[in-house]
DNA sequence: CAATAACCGAGACGGTACGTCAGGTCTTTTC
DNA sequence: GAAAAGACCTGACGTACCGTCTCGGTTATTG
């Protein structure tokens, strides 16, 4: 949230603001999106509750932030040397994000809460899946520079395909480990890539 | 839910049980999720609270029977002659049910709040994952038949695969419809099958 | 409050009405009107919250009805003989009701609410008012009947009366005892009634 | 209160203080006591709300004083040559008083919550009974000199009987007023003056 | 055909959380 | 150092649902 706008008066607690956020989390992990209350958080972060509201318009907004600020810390793209190793590397980064209960419960709800709301949708857009799609970017850019990808002529067409490989590994990802509930392990991230790099026959061929 | 246990006294109307299940798929593409209260689903199915209670422990267990209800109607895998065929079918059946209000809002929100409560999940997965995946068993079944896809050989392998295939494409389907917000047209199934049966070069290759 | 007005669903529990009107007045004579809140009353009743609410629109309406049992309770007209000996003994009835701190808080509070709500002020002068005025007529018919007065000629000119020696039996014993805030003893009663009877000189006369 | 205390620093500002208790007036006589907040004052008067709390303790005392500058303007003995005319003088000037709504409001409010505060009633007793009593005083003086009462000869009675007498006409006066809620008429005052002087027989001898 | 058992509607019950508002205090910057 | 601005904590407000619990009444099956 954006610092307030004026410059008279009291200044916000930058203190509290992080206080905030981490006790989100927190109480995300333990309590899950739909039992986490506002008076929760206010408490385990040692405010009132009235500052929240100052801050945030509702849990909706105060739970995207505080998602948002887990991937910034941990999405980094690992420069394995090889498309290949790359997207593994991000496979399992982002499996691992996965794995932790805040994000289990958090990532799909705000998603969830975002299919109806527009407003929401933004947020959750800027601040969550436009930083994932930067590291596909990224990765394609570094394919090039190898020579393991074609370069770039079509500038359009490029954009197509990168927003649906950014679709195909997040999605991928996501279904397994939430929807599917099985492990993202390195023997998946590897058949996995494999068929990203290869389709299915490179998949078959060798299981 | 299974009907009544007992054999004595006044059976349950089945009437009340349909209607129900049609007003929780309104309400829900109305209000979504987490506005969808059990008050308001007992008045629009003309029928008083006690009874839904009756029916269902509550909201989370009545929704994921509604859900389930849904896509027992449309999933179907239709017979196309050949495997991309057979995958853009799918993929566009499973995408037109996304466009729904009421689905958009249901299968986000059910699989979040399953990632908590582990009797949830097994519903979600008894009602509406399993029954995806047997389309991915079908589809792979005709391919071999066809001599698109070698015979199997290893039983386990050929499991992981499916799995594998059945999280590609559930997983970017989803991701592509509801995290990205972007449509899932002729044109995008037509790349993205591509990509799935020859990999990301073939995809590069031609646009 | 009237009891619900339909004859189905779960009907009210009476110890829990009783019981709130107990702490009502237990609490305002420990705080005092603008102390007292629901969450309180409802806490000293063994109550929920929400079952004021849904029998009270809200404090003042619960607060007159607890104060109104109080009137009840208490106000009786003793027959003394004498209509000397009459407004004596409501004088000090009325008196000793206005030294319970519960009754000191509450009446002068709802009285000075219902100067500006209408709806309060109907209940208020329905609740406790007329039940008060209603003692001034019983006192007066006696004495007609004892002699002490003369027979009724003009009956709206008998109104008037009565309405004016109410307003100055009530009014002055709660400005003593509330404004002034001095006691209201027997030696004051005697010559507050003097007064009423024989008018300024009368008191004067005799010390 | 008392304008600035110390000598140094920026002197208080004269403006704000006038403006305040205007503010404070209106907003009594618009919201009543209970709905009067102290922001809406502060936002009324033009002045930060800081401000109040510099110069009052809280709300009741503002009030207090707020209310207390009306009855100097208006409070006024006028001679009329005998003790009727004074008292019924005195009765329609305070009746007056009470008709207009930022009194009704403010003056049983003040009284009712004194009831619990020991310093809010010395407030009230200085600040408006005392010099209400003060009125009696003077009238019964004239009243002596003119040879309506006899003289005074034990001034500790002659104390007491002043007491009786001003609780009577102002108890009875606002009782009529705010209780009763009948106004207080010219024709009114007439009745109930000469039952102040000639006690209830007088006032049923002549209707 | 009566008894019984489970249903149904209505609605009160104890709770929890919501988002708002007011009271008073504290902390900044500006005058 | 007063004033304006505004953040802060506390705590009450009235509302909305939750899931449970009586009620009076209504079907079915069983005896």
């Amino acid at each position: 949230m954006p610092p307030p706008a004026g410059r008279t008066g009291r200044p916000r607690s930058a203190e509290a603001h992080s206080a905030i956020l981490r006790a989100t989390r927190t109480a995300l992990a333990e309590l899950g999106w739909s039992r986490l209350s506002m008076s929760d958080v206010a408490a385990r972060a040692g405010v009132a509750r009235t500052t929240l509201y100052r801050r945030w318009p509702g849990k909706n907004e105060l739970v995207v932030d505080a998602v948002a600020a887990l991937l910034d810390e941990q999405l980094e793209l690992p420069d394995s040397g090889s498309l290949a190793g790359d997207i593994e590397g991000v496979v399992l980064r982002f499996a691992q994000l996965l794995e932790r209960p805040e994000t289990r419960s958090a990532l799909m709800a705000v998603v969830a809460e975002s299919t109806r709301d527009p407003a929401l949708r933004e947020r959750v857009t800027a601040a969550i899946v436009d930083r994932q799609k930067a590291l596909v970017l990224r990765g394609r850019e570094r394919a090039r520079a190898r020579g393991e990808l074609p370069p770039e002529t079509d500038e359009a067409a490029s954009a197509r395909e990168s927003d649906l490989v950014f679709d195909v590994i997040a999605g991928t990802v996501v279904h397994r480990a939430l929807v599917s509930g099985e492990p993202v392990d390195a023997e998946w991230a590897r058949r996995f890539t494999r068929m990203v790099l290869g389709g299915l026959p490179a998949l078959t061929a060798e299981g």
